[in-house]
DNA sequence: CACTTGACCTGTCCGC
DNA sequence: TGCGGACAGGTCAAGT
């Protein structure tokens, strides 16, 4: 799923929802959605409030009073979905699918003191919570080596372009989805960044000009503002903290356009594999 | 070591 | 309709 704007924009939405509310219980299947529960979490998770909520890179952080942090990664189809007052039912203004959970993906589901709930859905099972004491979550192995936030406002074309020396064998692409080189970016922003600096997927970092990192860094930044601002991109499964979809996708480019004409100059958008994952391109914009 | 590929899961879509 | 295979927003471990 969830790239960087995604889990920005669940994070902006939950952030408006549960800070503030006591958690009063809490259900959720072991060891898949909640791979350390068999710490005895429960003590640890009721009867405490949420501070606060951030993000580093596409993990949201969920502070608690106590200390301690949730830590969630949403991966591919993992949702996070609060439901204000189950007792609405059919014809709450929300989507139709806060009325439906939980189902059969939901993984964990908190209760809050109001009655008000959270729900962890995960289709494909890939996504984790975790629960740890706040001060050790830069000591992960995860924390350690992730890449610069590619939004803060002090990040530099510079100091974008320096990044991927680490890695100068391998293509723009891959380089660019490896959280250790920048954070937050998934399949698609890659694919759409690319396309808006006119760089060929399969091009070697080691051939990528300062003139080309300083597009691919304008590109990049533009379009996950563009996506927060549309409040993300769903595909298939992707809501929001509320169940909704976001719009980025109506505004894509070059990503899952394969058979339409490239925006900029006509010529049709193709789809191949690099990196092992589906890239889409203009074969007449992006050239090798 | 650097880099690439397969595995983890469930669901959907497309061709036969 | 049914069945098989490819594929899907991500990341690891295991291969080369």
């Amino acid at each position: 799923m969830p790239e960087l704007p995604e889990v920005e924009t669940v994070r902006r939405g939950l952030a408006k929802l549960i800070i503030g509310k006591t958690i009063q219980s809490v259900s959720y299947d072991t060891p898949k959605g909640f791979p350390n529960a068999r710490e005895d979490v429960k003590a640890f998770l009721i009867g405490a409030s949420i501070t606060d909520i951030r993000r580093r890179a596409k993990v949201l952080i969920i502070d608690l009073n106590n200390d301690y942090s949730l830590l969630i990664h949403l991966k591919m189809t993992g949702q996070l979905v609060f439901v204000g007052d189950v007792r609405f039912g059919a014809g709450h203004p929300n989507d139709s699918l806060v009325n439906t959970l939980p189902d059969k993906s939901t993984r964990v589901s908190f209760v809050f003191k109001d009655g008000s709930r959270l729900y962890f859905n995960d289709q494909r099972k890939f996504g984790w919570v975790r629960l740890m004491p706040s001060i050790e979550i830069p000591n992960i192995d995860f924390m350690k080596k992730v890449g610069p936030e590619p939004l803060e406002v002090d990040f530099t074309a510079k100091q974008f372009a320096e990044r991927f020396t680490r890695r100068p064998k391998t293509n723009i692409k891959a380089a660019i989805l490896d959280q250790s080189v920048i954070a937050g970016v998934g399949n698609i922003y890659a694919d759409e960044s690319l396309w808006g600096a006119k760089i060929h997927p399969k091009r070697l970092v080691s051939s990528i000009t300062t003139e080309e990192f300083e597009s691919l860094y304008t590109e990049l930044r533009k379009v996950m503002n563009l996506a927060i601002e549309k409040g993300g991109s769903s595909n298939s499964t992707y809501v929001n903290a509320e169940g909704k979809k976001g719009s980025y996708m109506d505004f894509a480019r070059a990503f899952r356009r394969e058979g339409l004409p490239c925006p900029r100059c006509g010529t049709i958008i193709e789809k191949l594999r690099v990196a092992g994952r589906g890239t889409h391109i203009c074969p007449f914009c992006q050239t090798l």
